[in-house]
DNA sequence: TGGACGAAGGAAATCGTTTTCCTTTCTGAG
DNA sequence: CTCAGAAAGGAAAACGATTTCCTTCGTCCA
C-alpha cells in the first residue's frame, strides 16, 4: 500500500535524502556524510558501499534548493551582458563558463537591452540570493556598485573601471589601440580618423585614449575632425566615414574603426563613394570579430585575450569567495594585430 | 547589544521575513501574506501599511531559495544552446528571456560545446531541481527527452523534432527551402546546388528535403552531384563549392548555401575562381544572419520567426506548468525571402 | 446573558539538506 | 573484571519561507 516509500526510482517523485536513508537502513545524516564524502567521518565499508549502492539505484541528487539554503551558497556565479551578438561577450561567457563549471559552480546568464536595463537584471540577479556572486560587464554605475557592496555580493568588474574600484579585470584597450595606430604610421599614414562607440561609454574612452597617444607617439597631429561617434552600426559608420570625407584638413588614408562591424561598414562606403580598400584608404578594426576575416577585403584587426579574461574573472570571483581572498585588479594587453588585407602601405618604397 | 535585530538593513545581512515581523510586531505568518497579497486575507488597512512600509525600508526581498525549497519552484527555466554565435539562438535566447521575465521567470542558459555537450547539461540543469522544466534545442535524443519524462521535468523542443514527440515548437525549414529554390527557379537557373550542413543532423535533414520538394515541384531533376555537407565553417563551404564546379553535369549556376556563413564562404571563393556574384553564379543563404546584409554583395536569404520561437516555447512551457495545460506543437511558417544583390536572373528576357 | 459568527492574526508543520552534538557498542589495557 | 577511549552512527536543530489550521477578540442578535 505504502507503495511511495518502497520504489521512488519508479515513481515520478525523485529520491530523497531520506529514501535512501530508510532503504540503507541509517540515519540521513550518515547518508548525507558518505555522499559528501567527509573526511572525519568514520563509517565501516561495508555501509559505506550499500548506502553509495542505494543512491546510484536511486538515482539520488541533493536536491540544490535545499542545499542552497542550508549552506548559504547557491553555487552559481551571475554576469549580464548587453549585446549576445558582440563575438567578444561571446568568448566572455563561453569562458567564464567553462571556468566556473570546472569549480564546481554554474553561470547564469542574463541579456540585457532596452527594456530589460541592466540595473535592474543585475537586481533581479542578486535579489533573493539567487547567485552568490556576479561578473559586471555592462555597467560601471557607481550606484550599482556601491548595492553589490551593501549587499554583501561578491563581484568583479570585467572590461569595466569605476572609480575608487580595484575588483576590475580588464583587457588593454588603450595599448591595443596604440599599436594600432602605430601600425598605420608605419605604413606611412599621416592622416588617420577614428571611428569610435559611443564617446560615453567606457571603451569609447579607452579607444580615444589610445588613440591620441598613439598620435603622439608617432609624432602626427590630433585632429578632431576626424573623430567619429558611431553606436556601432553597420550604415552609421559608412554616414561617419561620409562626413570625414570633407573634412577641412583633407581626408584620412587610414581609419581605425572601433570593431569588424564598423569596420565592414566603412569599407562598404568607401566603395560606394568610389575609394578602393586598401589602395585608398586602409582600415583596421580596433576589435576582431568572426566578419573581419569573412570580409573581401579580409580587415586587418587587433585581438584581445576575451577567453582569459573570463577565466580569470570567474576563478578570481571564485576565490574571493571561497577565501576571501581579496580580488586584485589585472590589466592584460592585446594580444596582437591580426595582419589582413585591409591596411596598405601609403607610399611603397 | 542584540544588534543583530535592530539595524539589518545597515548591516550586511539581508532581512528576513522574521526581522519584519519582529519590527511589525506581527507572526510571519502575517508577513508572508501581506507580501505576497493573498486575496482571502483580513488584516487592518493600518496594519497591512505598517508590515508593508517596513519591508519596504529594510530593503526586504524573499530569500528565493527558500521560496524554492517550500514552494517546490525554482520559477527558473532552462535553456542549452550550442554556439552562441549563431544569430538563430541569439534570437531565440533573446526573446526567450524576456518573455520569461515578463511571466516572472527566470531563464537559465547554457552553452553546449566540445567539452560541455549537452546531454550533461541538461543533466546539470536538472539534477537537483535547479530549474522547473527546459526548452531543449540542441538534440532531439529520445534518451535525454525519456529521461525528462522519468523525472518529471516539463520541456519543450525548440526548432527540433522527436519521434513520437507532439511537444514541438518548430520553424519550417522545409517550406522556407522550398521557397528559396523556387525564387531561384523562377530566375531561370536549372542546375541548382545545395551546400549544406551536416546532413545527419536535424536541420540538415529538412534543408535537403526542402531542396527536393522545391526541384520536384519546378520540374528540375535532382543531381547528388550537386549536394555538399560541410560543417558550417566558411573555408569549408568554398571547398564544397570547388569540388562542385566540377561536376560530371555541368557546374551548378546557383547554389543555396546553409546560412550566411556558408553563403560568404561560398562567395568567396567563387570569386577567387574567377567567377562573378551573382552574374555568374547566384547564391542564397538559407537562413538569414547580420553578415548577409553586411557582404558585397548583399547576400539574398530566407528569413524565420525566431523571435516568435522563443516566445511561444517559453509561454507552452510555462502553462504546461502552471496549468498543467499539454503542450502542443507547432511548426510557424518562414517570415519570407529577404531580397538581396546574391541572385540573378539567368535569362534575362 | 448567552452564544454565534466574522475579523484579525498567530502557532507550528513543512520543504530537503547539513551539521553539531550525542549515544551506543566494541576493543584493549590495566 | 573494569573502564577509557575509539568506532560507528543517530537525533535534532538549523536554513527562511509558505500554509494549514487554530485562537482570540469584538459585535450583534435573541
Amino acid at each position: 500500500m505504502n507503495d511511495s516509500s518502497d520504489a521512488p526510482a519508479r515513481s515520478g517523485r525523485a529520491a530523497r535524502l531520506d529514501d535512501v536513508a530508510v532503504i540503507a537502513g541509517v540515519a540521513k545524516s550518515t547518508v548525507s556524510r558518505v555522499m559528501s564524502g567527509e573526511a572525519t567521518l568514520s563509517v565501516r565499508a561495508e555501509t559505506r558501499q550499500r548506502i553509495l549502492a542505494i543512491a546510484a539505484e536511486l538515482g539520488y541528487q541533493p536536491d540544490s534548493r535545499a542545499r542552497a539554503l542550508r549552506l548559504r551558497r547557491t553555487h552559481t556565479l551571475g554576469i549580464v551582458v548587453p549585446e549576445i551578438d558582440n563575438p567578444a561577450f561571446g568568448t566572455i561567457i563561453r569562458s567564464a563558463q567553462k571556468a566556473a563549471v570546472a569549480r564546481g559552480y554554474s553561470l547564469f546568464i542574463s541579456l540585457a537591452d532596452k527594456d530589460q536595463p541592466d540595473g535592474e537584471l543585475y537586481r533581479r540577479l542578486v535579489a533573493g540570493s539567487r547567485v552568490d556572486g556576479v561578473l559586471v560587464t555592462t555597467t560601471s554605475d557607481p550606484a550599482l556598485v556601491a548595492e553589490l557592496r551593501r549587499r554583501a555580493i561578491s563581484y568583479v568588474l570585467v572590461n569595466r573601471e569605476s572609480p575608487g574600484e580595484t575588483a576590475s579585470i580588464i583587457v588593454d584597450y588603450v595599448d591595443g589601440t596604440v599599436r594600432a595606430v602605430a601600425h598605420l604610421a608605419g605604413l606611412g599614414h599621416r592622416r588617420l580618423a577614428l571611428i569610435s562607440g559611443p564617446l560615453g561609454q567606457y571603451t569609447g574612452r579607452k579607444r580615444l585614449e589610445g588613440f591620441r597617444r598613439g598620435l603622439a607617439a608617432a609624432g602626427l597631429p590630433f585632429d578632431p575632425d576626424l573623430v567619429a561617434e558611431c553606436n556601432y552600426g553597420w550604415e552609421e559608420a559608412g554616414d561617419a566615414l561620409a562626413a570625414m570625407l570633407s573634412a577641412p584638413g583633407g581626408p584620412p588614408t587610414a581609419v581605425c574603426a572601433a570593431n569588424a562591424v564598423v569596420a565592414s561598414g566603412t569599407i562598404a562606403r568607401a566603395r560606394r563613394l568610389g575609394l578602393a580598400v586598401p589602395d585608398d584608404l586602409s582600415v583596421v578594426a580596433l576589435l576582431d570579430g568572426p566578419l573581419a576575416a569573412m570580409s573581401a577585403p579580409a580587415i586587418t584587426a587587433m585581438q584581445y585575450p576575451f577567453e582569459e579574461l573570463g577565466r580569470l574573472a570567474v576563478n578570481a570571483l571564485i576565490d574571493n569567495l571561497e577565501d576571501d581572498t581579496e580580488v586584485a585588479g589585472r590589466t592584460l594587453p592585446p594580444l596582437g594585430l591580426a595582419e589582413r588585407e585591409s591596411t596598405y602601405a601609403i607610399d611603397p618604397l
